[in-house]
DNA sequence: ACCTGAACACCGTTCAAGT
DNA sequence: ACCTGAACACCGTTCAAGT
């Protein structure tokens, strides 16, 4: 017990576990360092405060992430999203933390420059110029941060939204929302149950489509 | 001075004031109270927590969203487009408050319903089926949640981040991440120069043009 | 250099009491 | 019904002191 010495990967560590098991909310100082079994001051010689600790962990969260470079057996399109889904699967493997990491700023920008050259090299291989890959991976970089958003904000309740999306429209005044009311009682409620997989390909598709288009088109 | 009946509308409204001017962290039940001259315990007879009252400060955010039905007039995808531009605009009017209306799943998936009806109407005119709608407008949504994200959390040090950019990858170990070196260095310091409305527009322009393709290849 | 104990200035919320 | 004061169980962090 605390017989070794504290270093700022095992405060880190255990605030990872923390957070994974109990929710952000349950990592205080105070918590973390009665975990370690150790004075709460002693965490602020490793680490200047919290932010410091939150942060720490932001990074923690895309240290596993590495993409080997498929070549050009596969064509740019695949490898987009490939470079997509894997930074999908880095942000969805901490969900609790999630938040934290899309929020903050210095953690994205930070790490953002490594996990975007797989995007980078799709579309230079997809033959876009400078300024569309600049904007296209902005906009498909958004849409991953969007959906992460959405798919770690719901808990594990998954599919029990699609009956409450039904019922809601149902029971909104007549006329608020017709186009909506309409179509998603012509989806009905098998229509509607979403599963975050096929969302994220589908989102996948309209991007790399609308992206090849662009290209198409010379733009 | 607090000669008014205090009102769950008066709390809010100065709820929402005080995180406009000094941040969401500025906002305690207890510094709420002090601005509204009255008992920290006085809150809680309007609204049973906090949570409620952030709760309510993200429907106070979509409340002045309204969007007029264009007609046949302009084409489904100036519509679509359209909507998006009034979700986003909804989103960054109050930049601090951002971060917890996109958190807060109840405030999402309530007020999705009523936002999203002018995305589903340009769908409709556009000939979409109702699952291509449905998840093509699950696909624009996230992107603008995702922009937003980054727009908002970027206090307003807009164009900052491009010489960071820049410098932090030519800083990169070599080899790193080479195609985003040379397509950046290729771009340069103002080619980099980030502009959020065109970096929205050129998202809107990929999006529209992959859901067009979608509708077109008749998937 | 690393760790600690006591203390400061805060939190959200409960509860019993007032009007 | 609405408001209050005192109290409880927490926070992050500073500071002076220990080894």
């Amino acid at each position: 017990m605390g017989e070794e010495r504290l270093s700022r990967e095992a405060i880190l560590t255990t605030a990872l576990r923390i957070v994974d098991d109990e929710g952000i909310d349950a990592l205080t100082m105070r918590r973390l360092a009665a975990t370690l079994e150790v004075n709460p001051m002693s965490l602020y010689h490793h680490l200047p405060n919290k932010a410091a600790v939150l942060a720490g962990l932001a990074e923690l969260v895309f240290a596993g992430l590495e993409l080997p470079d498929p070549g050009d057996a596969v064509p740019w399109q695949e490898q987009l999203k490939d470079a997509a889904r894997a930074y999908r699967n880095a942000l969805r493997a901490h969900p609790n933390l999630a938040l934290q990491v899309l929020s903050d700023t210095s953690a994205v920008s930070e790490v953002v420059v490594v996990v975007v050259e797989p995007f980078y090299r799709a579309l230079d291989r997809g033959g876009l110029s400078p300024r569309q890959i600049f904007e296209a991976v902005n906009t498909i970089i958004d849409f991953i941060h969007g959906f992460a958003l959405g798919e770690t904000s719901v808990r594990s309740e998954t599919f029990d939204l699609a009956p409450d999306l039904l019922t809601r429209v149902q029971d909104l005044p007549a006329g608020k929302a017709p186009t909506l009311a309409r179509v998603v009682g012509e989806l009905g409620p098998e229509g509607l149950a979403y599963d975050f997989d096929s969302g994220f390909e589908s989102g996948l598709t309209v991007l790399t489509a609308g992206i090849a288009a662009g290209v198409r088109r010379g733009r």
